[in-house]
DNA sequence: AAACTGGACAACCGCACGTGA
DNA sequence: TTCACGTGCGGTTGTCCAGTT
């Protein structure tokens, strides 16, 4: 079957942007916004490849991009995520305002890989290096949609079922994780500052806002599960309060 | 000073997914 | 249901630059 290119690449350039292609990409999307990537360029009279300015605009230009070194914060928080989430570069840039996904992976591949193993930590795993490999475990991240009406709660709910059987920390004693979440409004006051430690709405830890039960890691006492303000059970999932998906930063695919 | 090496990061490529016709 | 298209993601590559020999 095949499928067209997503340009021309007879008629694109290639390779490091340079200053004024950056200002004419810069310029269009202060004046249309972003989306329709694939006639962006012609629209903004760039030979450049759709794909080409969105990684562009994304990576460097974007106004809300945090430059600069990571903080110990900020990489406490990656390795926490990534030992979660896998290589879901998205989902953890997701989590920390102004970074991005490409930034994040270069920034993991070479600061944060070296450090892991300097502490004995194979990266991909998470595990003391020479500790045997730990027979294949099942996580199952179940994420549901809330119903708006209490009593559409009642009801079964859709559940997405994410298996990840990538070995994970310590934090996973028990065979058996189950992340739930719901989805709904995205909570308006998350004031809270990404720093991986406590998660502030609930005065959860690390451990109990990712929704894990009984972790060795608690360190507040409430073993991973809370109740939201109608007093379902729900987990402050990601730092998200009570089980609330903030859909802004937290993208499903 | 020149050559070499490795780290850092920008950019590209291919594939998967969601959506609409 | 199928297919084409647009977009996003993760892996990989290319390039620049500072440090070392």
């Amino acid at each position: 079957m095949g499928r067209s290119p997503c340009c021309e690449k007879a008629h694109t350039n290639k390779g490091a942007w340079t200053k004024e292609e950056d200002d004419r990409l810069i310029a269009y999307i202060r004046a249309h916004g972003e989306g329709c990537w694939r006639s962006l360029p012609k629209a903004a009279g760039l030979l450049r490849c759709g794909k080409s300015c969105r990684l562009r605009w994304i990576n460097y230009l974007r106004p809300d991009l945090k430059r600069g070194n990571f903080t110990d914060e900020e990489d406490e928080l990656i390795i926490k995520l990534h030992s979660l989430l896998g290589n879901k570069w998205s989902l953890i840039a997701g989590r920390l305002p102004g970074r991005t996904d490409n930034e994040i992976k270069n920034y993991w591949n070479t600061h944060i890989r070296r450090k892991l193993m300097n502490r004995g930590i194979d990266p991909a795993t998470h595990r003391p290096m020479n500790e045997p490999a730990a027979a294949t475990e099942v996580r199952t991240l179940s994420f549901a949609t809330s119903a708006v009406k209490e009593e559409e709660e009642e009801k079964e709910e859709k559940k997405v079922i994410i298996s990840n059987t990538a070995a994970v920390g310590d934090v996973h004693e028990k065979n058996f994780v189950n992340l739930e979440l719901r989805i709904s409004l995205p909570y308006q006051n998350q004031s809270e500052p990404l720093n991986g430690k406590t998660s502030s709405a609930a005065g959860l830890c690390f451990s109990c806002s990712l929704g894990i039960e009984k972790s060795k890691e608690c360190s507040c006492g409430n073993s991973g599960s809370s109740k939201n303000s109608r007093g379902n059970i729900g987990y402050d999932f990601l730092g998200l309060k009570s089980g609330v998906l903030d859909y802004r930063s937290l993208e499903m695919k």
